[in-house]
DNA sequence: AAATTGTTTAACTGTATGGTTAAATGTAAA
DNA sequence: TTTACATTTAACCATACAGTTAAACAATTT
């Protein structure tokens, strides 16, 4: 249990790392409360019921989340740099928030429809400056032609995988928790290397 | 519900579609038994419980996910083939399975002691193998010198997670079903591409 | 001091659900 | 036909859990 904060803000740190680890259906009230070090009474005073707070842990999730995964595409430089900024940034927020794509994948595996949150909360996939932007590298000579939504599907997988499946990978490689640690932080340069080596024309 | 197959058949089917959408806790018996056309009673006159029945899916999908996996560094070829085939095999294999990989990555990430059941299936992860294969290659000038396992987190990456998180990605990129499916179709190929391009000396 | 708000305690309600049971019915083989 | 197994029906039990309530206490503000 955390000490400092406001209650809310334990009560939220808390349902974030149990939904993040059962699931929506998984989590228990209880269990909060007693990760938060309140009471199930005090956290129905805050939170009138679960599914409250679980559509609250996840508008956060995916607010937090889409930015950052829409984000590159208005910045400076060319397509390489943008991959390689992009791919930092990525990997560093998912291994600091790992519950954000976790909660929003079980959820979104569940429930479809709530996909449609995302739009009600107003963002919008910048499909058309992925286009531009590739074509304009082809043009360049920077990159091979490749299918932009294949690239960035390429480079999301290779970002946001290995820190979701985390536990799986372990199991099934057997790789101990410093190792895997250090391995994740030479990814941040590592998937950029990838990618680039693929796109020399 | 289907029409054929045993009423063990139906009920292990009706089993692996509801605890892959909703898994262990989500899933309801009734709602089981209901998908596979009979009743309750008859279900557990079938798995004596909830668990029983999860357990033989769960070690179902690892029996089917681990050889799948390990089984590429066995077999004819140098390694630019080997990834060729593994890229295509892979992605037709969960493509066809979404259910398996589904599976094991939530149970495993709310419970990452089970990882123990896969030793005791006696799977082993081809370590060695997949260095010698590499240095192999560097050796023959196939392939640029790579760290070998994060070469196949990225291949790995690439092939599951486009399938694993359909759901999330069409919501997020708002793509409709059969452009997805058309690309997890294209990408049998252009994920060997990709990887065969990057890895170029 | 009084009022407001935050917090605890502890008991309680209602319901969903896993699991059981027993009796009846169907079905196929011995 | 008898035996054994498969299946249904329908009621039932026990438990876990979300959510409520009321009374008391603590802390802060007015």
């Amino acid at each position: 249990m955390e000490k400092d904060l406001t209650t809310e803000g334990r009560i939220l740190t808390a349902a974030r790392s149990i939904f993040q680890q059962k699931g929506l259906a998984g989590a228990r009230m209880q269990e909060i409360a007693d990760e938060a070090g309140i009471n199930k009474a005090l956290l129905h005073y805050y939170f009138r019921s679960k599914d409250k707070l679980f559509e609250r842990i996840l508008e956060e999730a995916i607010g937090k989340f889409l930015p950052e995964l829409f984000g590159v595409w208005e910045g400076e430089g060319n397509i390489l740099e943008k991959i390689e900024r992009f791919v930092h940034r990525y990997i560093s927020f998912v291994a600091e928030n790992p519950y954000v794509p976790s909660l929003i994948l079980h959820e979104l595996t569940i429930n479809p429809e709530k996909a449609g949150m995302i739009r009600k909360m107003g963002f919008k996939p910048p499909k058309d400056k992925m286009m531009m932007e590739v074509m304009l590298g082809v043009q360049a000579g920077l990159i091979r032609p490749v299918h932009p939504m294949d690239l960035i599907l390429n480079i999301i997988s290779m970002c946001v995988f290995p820190v979701l499946a985390r536990n799986m990978i372990q199991g099934v490689m057997l790789i101990d928790d410093l190792t895997y640690q250090e391995m994740i932080e030479t990814r941040k340069k590592s998937v950029a290397d990838f990618v680039i080596q693929s796109l020399r024309p």
